[in-house]
DNA sequence: AGTCCACAGGAAGGGCAGGCGA
DNA sequence: TCGCCTGCCCTTCCTGTGGACT
């Protein structure tokens, strides 16, 4: 494109009509004024958590749904609600919202304890100190909190996967040693089965309470979806049925409204970019496309490097074959780390790079014996051409292949 | 019934970077 | 600066295992 070119680009999009009234209506993270279809667990968690404007502990709650069925959103909802009726009422209450999935942030026992213990107002370096020294700074600010603290761990089993359970007990234990502060957990759970991984002590002082958000409804993400896109897009731009394709599309990925709402945000930002008058289905198509590649690209960029290097090794096997075995893996792997000169991991780490490679949904690995031939994992791609190629670029110029 | 393959995957610990307190 | 702590990536060592083969 030359310079001039460029200039008229940028002010014809100066000039042009978004279709987009207001974006954030079309994120997950937007709380709107009316949530529907969720009156029913909005009046279950209000009334739990109620008590701690009479200054009492609220009962600890877990909240149980899958992905995308509104348990941040309600959680967030009714929270904020608590926290401004407290706030007219000046009621001591503080509320600390932390998504234990986040990377980097909340991740391990460490930056949970420094992460709560910042939010409560006392900034703890994120590396460096004892754990048991950021607990000690995480009880003296509660202390000081005096009143109700609620604190809400969104995506709780994602941590306790990862580093136990030791640290919700010594959560739910806190208040016996607390005088003049009261501590009330909201755990967020993704995963229905997760109490299975818990302590029995720390899981019946933590669901004292439980709520359950079961999936919507291609109606119900209808619903939904054509309320968002009223706030979200301006009038006409969508053509019919383009709303209810997405929410079958999301009722699909097990009722999920996040999903549905990446749908058709993503179909509105293609269809703006085609310079297209209307939203339609193929603008769908391809926003379902994209979301899964930009997931999976994403997803392969922040991988360690060698991870990219048995991901690529995958790839290339699965090429000629549908399945290939741990250990061809790794000789093919060893021979080209050879060939890009880095020096080869082992076996047992390659073995859980590629369990990695499979938590993550980018490669199917599935365990199976050959009786006097061993056991070993069978692995498999099923990833569209296009993506294969968007990876293999990817490793490619990472390492001048 | 027993053997044995080719790994899976748990446990422990080393080494490094980032960062604190003295 | 030094000693210490944590997270992270990795290695070493180890035990476990489904089912074809003997």
């Amino acid at each position: 494109m030359s310079q001039s070119n460029l200039q008229s680009m940028f002010s014809n999009y100066i000039d042009q009509d978004t279709f987009f009234k207001n974006k954030d209506a079309l994120t997950t993270n937007w709380v709107p004024d009316n949530i529907l279809h969720r009156d029913e667990q909005i009046d279950d968690l209000a009334s739990i958590l109620a008590p701690a404007l009479r200054g009492d502990d609220p009962s600890n709650v877990f909240i149980y749904g899958s992905v995308g069925t509104g348990k941040s959103l309600i959680t967030r909802h009714v929270t904020n609600e608590l926290h401004t009726v407290a706030k007219n009422e000046s009621k001591d209450l503080e509320i600390v919202y932390i998504n234990c999935k986040m990377k980097k942030v909340a991740d391990t026992e460490y930056r949970l304890l420094a992460k709560l213990a910042g939010q409560l107002g006392d900034d703890v370096p994120s590396t460096g100190l004892p754990t048991d020294e950021v607990y000690n700074r995480f009880f003296e600010a509660l202390q000081e909190q005096k009143g109700v603290v609620i604190i809400a761990l969104d995506e709780i089993d994602a941590l306790v996967k990862k580093v136990g359970d030791e640290f919700l007990y010594n959560l739910t234990r806190i208040n016996d040693d607390l005088e003049e502060t009261k501590v009330s957990i909201v755990g967020i759970s993704n995963d229905l089965n997760f109490t299975e991984y818990m302590d029995s002590r720390v899981k019946s002082s933590l669901s004292e309470e439980e709520i359950i958000f079961p999936p919507y409804n291609a109606i119900e993400l209808r619903e939904i979806l054509k309320d968002r896109a009223d706030k979200g897009f301006r009038e006409d731009v969508l053509k019919d049925g383009v709303i209810s394709k997405c929410s079958a599309l999301a009722a699909q990925e097990h009722g999920d409204a996040r999903r549905a709402l990446d749908l058709i945000r993503v179909a509105g930002e293609l269809a703006e970019r085609s310079e297209s008058e209307q939203i339609v289905k193929q603008h769908v198509d391809r926003a379902q496309d994209k979301i899964e590649r930009d997931r999976v690209v994403e997803t392969v960029r922040s991988q360690p490097k060698h991870s990219k290097l048995v991901l690529y090794t995958i790839l290339n096997a699965t090429e000629d074959e549908n399945e290939i075995a741990t250990g061809d893996v790794y000789s093919e792997y060893k021979e080209l780390c050879q060939n890009v000169e880095v020096s080869e991991l082992t076996q047992r780490r390659v073995s859980g790079l590629i369990s990695e490679l499979d938590m993550l949904g980018i490669i199917n690995a599935n365990v199976k014996s050959k009786g006097r031939h061993g056991r070993t994992r069978e692995i498999s791609v099923d990833l569209s051409s296009n993506i294969k190629s968007q990876i293999r670029e990817l490793v490619e110029e990472k390492f001048y292949i």
